[in-house]
DNA sequence: CAGCATCCTCCGCGATACTG
DNA sequence: CAGTATCGCGGAGGATGCTG
């Protein structure tokens, strides 16, 4: 029997060392991983409060689906990381702001932009000598 | 002020990566998310330096095939945060080990899971009040 | 022991069409 | 305008078998 996955937790602590599984990261990480999710946000950030409409937001992320735009809104809504307004009008209008969690939550994946930034030359010399010896 | 258009949003465009001539945020990101890497680097860094064999790293983590353990440390190290090294044995050995750059990833890392764990009992609730009014 | 090679399944995501 | 409903593909990842 399979298709039941092995929810892998983990978390390390200041030390280095693993907690026993405090906070399931792995659908967290999820979130942050899919697709749209991180550019989503970004695109809220910059708005600084600003609402924006489903459209607005479709337009200023590029490129993505109505369905994902639509199913990225509402993860990050169950997560609390986003506020969803629907105004009852003809025609609808819906918008979006990022709620105090949904900020603060840039605030670590600003540090881990940050290392990625700052070693991204180094790792892609390594990745060129490690194709080259392949 | 905080928060200005530089740091957040990096900006990250449409395939992924944030400012074309930046980093791409997206390969990089999906090692931290794809299923083992963050479990076989948080083993690592618990090894405190001490060499972990592939058998014991298979262990360790628990529940990764062969194959994905193979995939994930070679991916690790092509990207520098991984030692391997082969011993000419029979039977084989071959060890690994975090690189300097791989226990410094650990910063970023440790950040984020720090947020997730501070944060994880808000979205919980938050996700079954979701959830309820569904 | 530490792996490849192969096959297969699942599901994230895109494309398209329809609706209140 | 802001969604739902369906379909289909591609790729991550599991299971199994073989090997130096």
């Amino acid at each position: 029997m399979k298709g039941e996955a092995v929810n892998v937790d983990i978390s390390i602590d200041a030390a280095g060392s693993i907690a026993p599984d405090l906070c399931p990261v792995r659908p967290l990480l999820d979130r942050m991983a899919d697709k749209w999710s991180l550019l989503v946000i970004a695109r809220l950030a910059e708005a600084r409060g600003r609402r924006l409409r489903f459209s607005e937001l479709m337009r200023a992320v590029g490129g993505v689906s109505q369905r994902m735009l639509t199913t990225t809104l509402r993860n990050l809504e169950r997560d609390g990381l986003v506020i969803r307004e629907v105004f009852a009008e003809v025609p609808p209008r819906v918008e979006y702001e990022l709620t105090e969690r949904g900020k603060s939550f840039l605030i670590p994946v600003r540090t881990l932009i940050g290392w990625l930034e700052a070693n991204w030359p180094d790792i892609q010399r390594n990745r060129e000598l490690y194709d080259k010896n392949e």
